[in-house]
DNA sequence: ATATAGTCTACTATAAAGATAGGAAATATA
DNA sequence: TATATTTCCTATCTTTATAGTAGACTATAT
């Protein structure tokens, strides 16, 4: 029942992008050194981020990131599901990643999983990246 | 932010237990056929159950499992904790299995986790052994 | 030209998850 | 008492995921 760092450190990129974009870029230095993140790995996460479209890069002397999306149409129900899959307690009830597994011969485990994940999807998606600023 | 099969095989042995002990000790061949699991696997859970003073075993022929417990006694979030550790979303904000995370940093994350946790806690704790009947 | 900074892919190490193996100990019953 | 049954316990093993490193390449500013 726990994130990966996959989650935690791109959601603190993303925070940290948001809040020191407006004079420029934001390198991966500054991030890793403000939370002490180790940096070819952030690379990677942020490097995802890029790829789909949460952020705008510039390579060279004075690049860095941008965020290309208003911090209000980002969920943290997105970040977490690119980066680390499902947010259900139990693949089972998962909506996006559903699988099969001996819990759904009984149904009052399963609603009450359902309940969890509904709770969890809900004000993760209701979340947005600006309300964490 | 699932759980692994421990929890859930151990949730599904104790409802099962609890089903059908009145007439007899319940076997793990019994457990596993009905929900095929793998038989050497359950021991070792149920074994876990046992030593942890959820039930009560009989060995030899005619052996087998019985709840020590009140199903009405038995929460899902001890049996989960027990065999998974943290309910949590993340180590930084659960109470029972803390540890230091980067998120620190960011307070309104770690408010949004720990709603989370609560929620999660709270309906686990309050739903029973007897309620999955 | 050079330093800076992201891109991309491959690789590696460690731990956790999900089992399997096998002998010992207890118990029922033929 | 012999045998089949069933749990007890520990060790081992395989696979997958997690977390992180490495390095060569590309783009950009000065």
């Amino acid at each position: 029942m726990k994130l990966t760092t996959k989650s935690e450190y791109s959601i603190l990129a993303l925070i940290f992008i948001a809040r020191n974009q407006d004079d420029d870029y934001v390198k991966i230095d500054q991030i890793c050194s403000y939370y002490e993140l180790p940096k070819k790995y952030l690379e990677q996460l942020v490097l995802t981020l890029k790829q789909n479209r949460y952020l705008r890069a510039r390579r060279g002397a004075g690049g860095g990131y941008r965020l290309i999306k208003d911090p209000k149409e980002i969920s943290i129900a997105e970040v977490i599901r690119l980066m680390d899959g499902a947010l259900a307690p139990t693949e089972s009830v998962s909506t996006y990643f559903y699988s099969h597994t001996p819990l759904e011969k009984e149904n009052k485990v399963l609603k009450i999983f359902k309940s969890i994940r509904d709770y969890i999807a809900d004000i993760m998606e209701n979340t947005s990246l600006e309300d964490l600023l």
